[in-house]
DNA sequence: TTCGTCATGTAATGGGTTACATGATTAC
DNA sequence: GTAATCATGTAACCCATTACATGACGAA
């Protein structure tokens, strides 16, 4: 997961740790950013399978000077982000997965993106049927707070999916319009939400 | 976290580690059910300090024959829960601790349940602040599903910051008619849901 | 010249998972 | 009697975190 963020970061510009790491933060979305701890290790342990290059001359250069490295992708490490960017099976559309997936569609073809998105509602849409079995369920009535809880979740759950579906028909707009090549889908899309920044909350 | 929600459901009612695994389910959430093997060293652990007790004479009575171990509160455990039911600071108020804090306040006391709330929708509007920054953040300009996803997220994080206004209300009318004491608060609650369930996704 | 922030790293530790193994109970 | 599910447990591992340590660079 990790791995795969990085790769997609740096397929888009080289970049040195800690301003990888920054961006990291828009990409993983709630996960925000990786602490440096736990970067590092991962970018040399990288640098060893060969997926990433640093051509630090610094390293020559002077004495034993730790100056900043520049990291890039090699052949090697672009060839296995395509892999993993044509994977759109079940492990893209955990919670974790589908937001990284999600930041780097535009890097994505348009029919993976279009089987992530599809299987994402599909797990979503399970989700809701059970929470909704689970909560009208029969005996074992929650508390006030739980099910308070439960409401609120399931809710978040149907507007997800709500955006999804909005997301894949103008995908699907795109796809039909010129099929199969990554292409701008999204260009065309409304911001449907009415009035969400700054509404109500008296 | 994992031991607050077992002494918390524990709480509630004597369980074996199987049920309170389930049970688990509804109340970490989005983290849903923690593993088998990783709940029965916990309830071996906190067996060890002295929290729980299983009164299994069972163990005694055959061979060493197996059976299910029925799980509840000692006197030090249920200390142990009093104590963390009281805190109320920034621990209380992160992603994974708050929902679980939340699916107990049943069993806080209601100023407590108030400064979880406040901490937690302050913590919320500072991540917001941050977001817009970022976002319209001067260059750097996030590609198209980048943006997409950050602007779904702020909008979560809003939908969120109103749930909790809402929640913080009724619990301060709560409050108001009778001070201090766990109470029934959230009684008075309508649903201000206007139609989540199935509305317009074209 | 000192303070803040950029920048990189290591060691100890933690909290969970997977895979595996086993046994009891219920339903057919 | 046999399959499914309930129920408990262990060992190996994974991935990340915290705490710590170091150093370069620019601005006051």
């Amino acid at each position: 997961m990790l791995d795969f963020a990085v790769l997609g970061l740096l397929h888009e510009a080289p970049l040195h740790g800690y301003e990888l790491n920054k961006r990291l933060k828009s990409v993983l979305g709630r996960m925000s950013a990786i602490s440096y701890g736990s970067l590092y290790p991962r970018l040399a342990a990288l640098q060893d399978e060969g997926l990433i290059t640093t051509d630090s001359a610094a390293s020559e250069s002077g004495a034993g000077r730790r100056k900043k490295h520049v990291y890039k992708l090699t052949a090697e490490g672009k060839e296995r982000l395509q892999e993993q960017l044509a994977e759109g099976g079940p492990a893209a559309w955990d919670d974790d997965a589908f937001g990284v997936r999600f930041a780097f569609f535009s890097q994505t073809d348009a029919d993976v993106r279009l089987r992530i998105l599809e299987g994402r509602r599909n797990r979503l849409e399970e989700r809701k049927a059970n929470a909704r079995t689970t909560m009208s369920g029969t005996r074992e009535r929650l508390d006030r707070y739980t099910l308070e809880l439960q409401r609120h979740g399931l809710e978040s759950v149907e507007r997800e999916v709500r955006w999804l579906n909005e997301l894949i028909a103008t995908e699907r707009d795109g796809v039909a319009a010129r099929p199969h090549r990554a292409s701008p889908a999204l260009a065309t899309f409304t911001p449907v939400t009415q009035s969400a920044t700054e509404g109500d909350h008296r």
